[in-house]
DNA sequence: TAATATTAGGATTTAAGAGTCTTTATTGTT
DNA sequence: AACAATAAAGACTCTTAAATCCTAATATTA
């Protein structure tokens, strides 16, 4: 019932990136207060985090004034790289249909097809970029914040 | 760490939908031996295809000689139609970011390259159906089985 | 150097997809 | 009418992504 081009994780270290990279002057972000601003648990967050300084596109940092930072220029941070960092890019080479060893010799039903899309896909993340993105784009600061799960009402 | 853009029970239902559609003179295919030759869950299988038969994709029939065919002409049944079938289509109209709200008015950073890669990713599987595809390429008969699992040595 | 603020990282829990098992309902065959 | 073969359907188990919890490591500040 459940398909997932990226998963949680994913996007949500997607969405801390535009975040981090709002940050010009390259302080360091506190994770604990991006993760109440994106309504993302903090833990979760700081894992997926990991992820990222492990990949050479953030830095990071311990201690009071401590948090997060990019490694590198906005520009220089692709969608594509934050993705491969965190979900890998199996969903780049695989079989739509999860047939191992469809290929060009042996290929699936629809593997040209696919490949097509595939592939399109790809470059498109690869071409995107923290910095153009953030930049021209307006509502950022509103879209970037996950809305606040209803709460139920307390038991009686 | 992991992303899929079908989910497991969508590519079984896809390849049964293959392997019914070769069934040339519309008889009835039999689940448990269609479960063996794609090396598929058979209980698993026979719920995913109450899916389509209750979505009109397939018929079902009870008794010896009985299961499953394709409602209509191969050529009539895209896989756009299975996968919506059993995933839904949230998949063609969600924001890539998982941004409720995310829309024309209110685009999260990427909105727009992610619709168009989205449109050619549903368009792609609209015009692909178990006609065109299964019939033009070869090797179909064995693609469409998955690997047997390599067993465990018995314990001495 | 003690206290505090922060990330790092492992262990545990939760939720949901994936897969299994058992029973029931239906249909064809003898 | 009895039997056998099959799909339907619900309950249950397994696996893993997602989320939480707890403790350690590190850095700043007073």
């Amino acid at each position: 019932m459940t398909s997932m081009v990226l998963s949680k994780a994913c996007t949500y270290g997607i969405l801390a990136s535009f975040y981090v990279a709002r940050e010009k002057d390259a302080a360091f972000v506190s994770i604990r207060e991006m993760s109440e601003d994106l309504n993302i648990s903090f833990h979760f967050l700081t894992k997926i985090l990991q992820k990222l300084t492990a990949h050479g596109i953030m830095i990071s940092h311990k201690g009071p004034k401590g948090g997060i930072s990019l490694a590198k220029k906005p520009e220089k941070i692709s969608l594509l790289g934050i993705i491969k960092a965190i979900d890998g890019d199996d969903i780049f080479h695989e079989c739509i249909l999860g047939l191992p060893g469809c290929g060009h010799e042996k290929p699936c039903p629809i593997h040209d097809y696919w490949a097509s899309v595939r592939t399109e896909m790809e470059s498109m993340f690869a071409t995107r970029t923290l910095a153009e993105t953030a930049d021209g784009l307006g509502q950022i600061e509103y879209r970037l914040k996950l809305p606040v799960m209803s709460t139920r009402p307390p038991k009686l």
